[in-house]
DNA sequence: CGATCTGTTGATATCCTTCAATTTTGGTGG
DNA sequence: CCACCAAAATTGAAGGATATCAACAGATCG
């Protein structure tokens, strides 16, 4: 109710959807979660590195990041923010945050209180589980990531970063079949994949040259998301999109007020 | 009471003590999480990717590592557990575990009870919220180690994993001075860092030849842990030791019964 | 419609890998 | 305790993937 976004249209929403179904309650808690937007420009963050910590936020359109300044002014992005991404920046136990988040188009956010989330989670065991199952979601895409850094070349690391975006939104409805806004630069795309914005290029044009993709004005189509994912070594599996196992499911399906699921340790 | 652990002697006991100071009932509750514990020998999985989830689980003595095989049989190792490290072995909220666990050398874990954990976080919000700062440190120790993989030469991967791995060791109380052991071979190292065990071995060897480090019969020692430190562009900080900001000590340290700490997302 | 950022291409340099051989270490059984 | 064996460490030589440097073209946006 009073929902500033209509649970169709949030893709925060769609994407707790895909662990399990979420009650109209639910919707309406998502939506009254979500309803303190704030709009940003490209290019301005959100908190820098050595901040205290922030209250928690949604991205609900554009893009952002996760990154980590070096001494000698290098770039490390550690993860792309896409709408549907829920952060939690750094919770409150440290006293410090070790990287900033910072935009890279103009960009629309949800603050969400930290209070209220916990009331929400309290409430809501379904959107507590669903959370939880986001929360692990993310650290596997980060496993997923150090995997591509250490053991794969230039070309199946580019390959993975494609299929991972396009497949993360598709998971939050924004994707059409295999087709995707790419807003940032190749050199952020060489941040993310510790690379040079040269390589990234070459690598890009390989790509078109195979037929792979297709790429221009900041529009990305997967020709052959096939032979990409061969190339990235990648199953869509590693996202866990398969939903909720059953035990889990019959516990929070029928509503019986159980507890939601236990934390990470 | 009835602690198979003497708390002194127990290196999850120091670690999470680092966070906020714990109360002789929190210790009891810890020695009582990790009485029932198992001996494995070296080069033996606790889990292999594909699997069900297991219980939670923490390594008591000894070198474990999780990691994932490719398709071609390279190897890429995700973190070193070592002593006083806790391990959520996927939580259920998938129906497989996406990467393996594996001993290094013989190894001894105390496996964890998923429903006395959460129980004794319940009641004990002083360890939930060491568990949760746990937690938080474990992922900014990924994202140091993506920051390592995308963005540092091999001197200076190899610079920060001894660093890294000598100040966790110095956290749970089992590194005299900047000495450890090392128990893993340099094919490990090579695995976690993304390099090749030669190349490994020549770094080795620059940094024995500059006199950073001693290295021999599987222990280590930082002769001038500065240089390193520089190399590595790392400083201590990342592993967020400094202890509770106040709020949080305020909260827990006096026995106001107040809920722990709300969740990451 | 000019200024600036981004993308593109080529030439060269370099760090790391690969391949191959040898030595050393650690473990095991006789 | 020693001999033996496999695994790990070490060293050298050569090749390859990616970085670096540099210049230009094209896009985007006041």
């Amino acid at each position: 109710m009073r929902g500033a976004v209509r649970p169709a249209s949030n893709p925060l929403v769609a994407k707790l959807s895909h662990f399990l179904p979420l009650a109209d309650e639910d919707l309406d808690a998502l939506a009254e979660l979500t309803a303190k937007t704030q709009q940003l420009a490209a290019h301005v963050d959100l908190i820098t590195q050595g901040d205290v910590p922030r209250s928690p936020f949604a991205v609900l359109e554009g893009m952002a990041c996760r990154y980590r300044i070096l001494a000698d002014g290098r770039r490390q992005i550690l993860s792309f923010l896409v709408p549907g991404d829920i952060c939690d920046v750094h919770a409150i136990v440290f006293r410090t945050v070790d990287h900033s988040i910072g935009t890279i188009v103009p960009t629309t956010i949800a603050t969400i209180a930290r209070d209220k989330l916990l009331e929400i989670r309290t409430r809501h065991p379904r959107i507590n589980a669903a959370l939880y199952w986001n929360a692990m979601q993310a650290e596997a895409i980060q496993r997923e990531h150090i995997v591509a850094l250490g053991r794969r070349d230039a070309r199946g690391r580019v390959a993975y970063l494609l299929c991972e975006l396009v497949w993360r939104q598709l998971a939050s409805g924004l994707a059409a079949d295999h087709a995707i806004r790419l807003p940032m630069t190749q050199s952020e795309i060489a941040d993310m994949l510790g690379l040079t914005p040269v390589h990234v290029n070459r690598v890009l044009q390989g790509f078109r040259k195979e037929r792979l993709i297709n790429l221009g004005h900041h529009r990305l189509v997967l020709l052959d998301h096939e032979r990409l994912e061969r190339i990235a070594e990648l199953s869509k599996d590693y996202l866990h999109m398969s939903g909720a196992p059953k035990e889990i499911e019959r516990q929070l399906v029928r509503p019986e007020r159980p507890r939601g699921e236990d934390r990470r340790s």
